[in-house]
DNA sequence: CCAAAAGTGTTATCGCTACACCCATGA
DNA sequence: TCATGGGTGTAGCGATAACACTTTTGG
């Protein structure tokens, strides 16, 4: 972008290339990571699962573009979503030469919206026993992944992937799946508790056990008020 | 890259766009962080300081891309290099809708190599004194630097910066640059030597002081075998 | 002989890990 | 009443952080 400068309002004699946005929608439900994949409607490969994408147009930026994505192929709107790597391997896509900037988004696994996701022919997989991927999807997931877990490690966003109000026993299987190892019970209630940023709540969900589990919610003003006196979230 | 398909061979009716890398090139020399900057030669922004970068080219892939803009800016070949983020704003370059993936590469600063990059017009500068930089290279900058302190956290990538044998005081300077406070001495030592992976040299180096200090070699073998047995390094 | 940096151990504290039993309840 | 998952505390250990003096040697 610098030495290849040509003249003042255009970058002349330089090819362009198809860029695209990826987005692996990743969402958590019966204490398993789940994926959300589409059959690829067209060719190369038309009928075969694939990673939600589109191509970038000139008048939007890569996050918008990812935002679209999301928003066209299940209608989620306010979700958790970060850049994660490019890709540009020449022949990564035997249709072109494209470049795809991958997007992770974490959202609810809400069941109302299970059917408007179905009728873009979407479906949810288990993480790790989901079909074979297309061109170089497996990859961006499993960076995806690993990206999801580091931060997972050092900030709250492991709620995006839960409703609203949980039990400590749904929100320790979640760091379960995304560690996957197990971890001790009264460990994980001592250091989650002990932060201070969750709201114990008059409830219980009935759905786990006969005794039930209190609710919990995260209290996000909390947690910022906190990081500002130099907290630092880590679990 | 998925819906967005037509027919079979070619994605028809697609814009493509432009797109770039820039490379955030970062040395140690002095006990501090420094950066290579070029001379802008075009329009727009022609003269300002900028981080080197070229435009993608159809037949090469991405990381192959910011090899070439460093090999053919400076001349240096097995460094150090990493895909760090990409930028997509639509009007982040006044010249034209220009995508641009950003690498960071960490490299020794080597006096013999200062006068072939000097005739690109480039210069080193201490990082935070470093002139003020068009677009949103600061942004590159400052993404690239968060992304080297958390990597050199937990992978030995410092070794990158210093020369083959160094001293331990060397080495620690290096890491109070990167994370940007000072260390325990004695805790320092204790702990990168514990790891066994330096290998003490006869020399000393006088350059530092009267006394001389040991000079070190990073074993970068033994530190592989360790980490196929579970080591993990940290500092 | 002195200035300036290199080199060296010990102690207190904190955080992490490991671990087992009682509780509440619906069927 | 019993099976099932929810909920609770403590002790040991290892890692980290704090801290001050001696050594070397060129000038």
């Amino acid at each position: 972008m610098a030495e290849a400068l040509s003249s003042s309002q255009k970058y002349n004699g330089q090819v362009p290339l198809l860029i695209a946005v990826d987005c692996i929608i990743i969402g958590f439900q019966g204490g398993v990571l789940k994926l959300l994949l589409f059959k690829r409607k067209v060719a190369p490969l038309a009928g075969h699962w694939s990673l939600i994408g589109s191509f970038v147009r000139p008048e939007e930026s890569l996050d918008r573009a990812a935002k679209r994505v999301l928003k066209e192929s299940t209608g989620l709107g306010q979700v958790f979503m970060e850049q994660s790597h490019t890709y540009g391997e020449v022949k990564r896509d035997p249709g072109a030469r494209v470049i795809s900037v991958a997007y992770y988004a974490l959202t609810k696994i809400d069941d109302s919206k299970l059917a408007q996701v179905q009728k873009h022919g979407a479906n949810w997989f288990d993480i790790g026993k989901h079909p074979h991927l297309i061109l170089d999807h497996e990859l961006m997931l499993q960076d995806a992944l690993q990206q999801l877990r580091n931060k997972a490690h050092k900030q709250p966003i492991g709620f995006e992937l839960l409703p609203q109000s949980f039990t400590l026993p749904q929100l320790q299987v979640l760091y379960e799946a995304i560690y996957n190892r197990s971890l001790d019970k009264r460990n994980f209630r001592k250091k989650i508790l002990a932060m201070g940023i969750l709201e114990k709540l008059e409830e219980k969900d009935h759905s786990g056990s006969r005794k039930g589990a209190y609710l919990y919610r995260f209290v996000k003003e909390k947690y910022e008020e906190l990081v500002v006196q130099g907290f630092s979230f880590e679990i």
